[in-house]
DNA sequence: TCTTGACCTCGAGCCGACTCGAAGTGGCAC
DNA sequence: GTGCCACTTCGAGTCGGCTCGAGGTCAAGA
């Protein structure tokens, strides 16, 4: 039994007007049509359960469509993982460094003794150095 | 000495029209004009150090402009970054609780081993758990 | 006087990922 | 046949933080 989109939605927690763009902009293939309305298979749900793991994992959509282009031309997922991968984990990496940054600057933030907007300038010249 | 515009861009490394933007929304305030030019006073500079400071702590424009706000009341930095802070903390300690679950997922994926999306997915609902 | 260069304003565009609203259609129940 | 609901399309708006371009102005130097 083929879902309408408002069943996909329901069982996916996205809205519809999500799934519809998702569709525009090539990351799920447009179903068929009944009377002009979407009638997807319930494969999708599958299909959407991936994009939302990708997402989860740091991925845009232009990347996660990439990737399920592949796997839709017939490449197994592991090998189409593997280059994405390698590429996000620097940028991954890069943000829990920064956060940390962030966390311990907070830190100093809050012990400021500063008196004045120059005080704290200069504590940020001196302990600021990226 | 006043500063021209290019001048306060060159030594801060922002751009001048960057610049015309944090005054048009209100982080800096509009500087005396010369011959409908921007003069800035030197202090300018540190003000901008302190914006920098704090965006590099994960601070919007709109927070720093704030903190700002209550600096130019004549309330003390101290007092003025400590509500910040308190609510900025547990934001950029989900962050980072996101971007080390985000590298977790990372290895995952790097080691999956299924054979299709549908494999991947089931793989997705036990392992998530957000 | 003419040119150059630094500056000015204003509006629009950009990025990603939606989200909303208006106006129209399909099909089912009563 | 009419009321209703779920669906359709398309275009525009949202968020934050710039960034760019067109066209205009000002002062200094050759």
């Amino acid at each position: 039994m083929d879902l309408a989109i408002g069943e996909v939605a329901a069982r996916t927690g996205h809205s519809q007007s999500t799934l519809r763009y998702w569709e525009s902009v090539g990351l799920l293939p447009a179903p068929e049509r009944v009377g002009g309305k979407r009638r997807y298979r319930p494969s999708v749900v599958d299909r959407i359960a991936v994009i939302d793991l990708a997402r989860h994992a740091g991925f845009s959509l232009a990347e996660v469509r990439d990737l399920l282009d592949g796997v839709d031309a017939g490449a197994d997922p592991q090998s189409q993982w593997a280059p994405l991968v390698a590429r996000k984990r620097p940028e991954v990496e890069a943000l829990i460094a920064r956060a940390h940054a962030m966390h311990h600057l907070l830190g100093e933030l809050e012990r400021c003794a500063c008196d004045s907007l120059a005080a704290c300038a200069a504590e940020a010249r001196a302990g600021l150095s990226d």
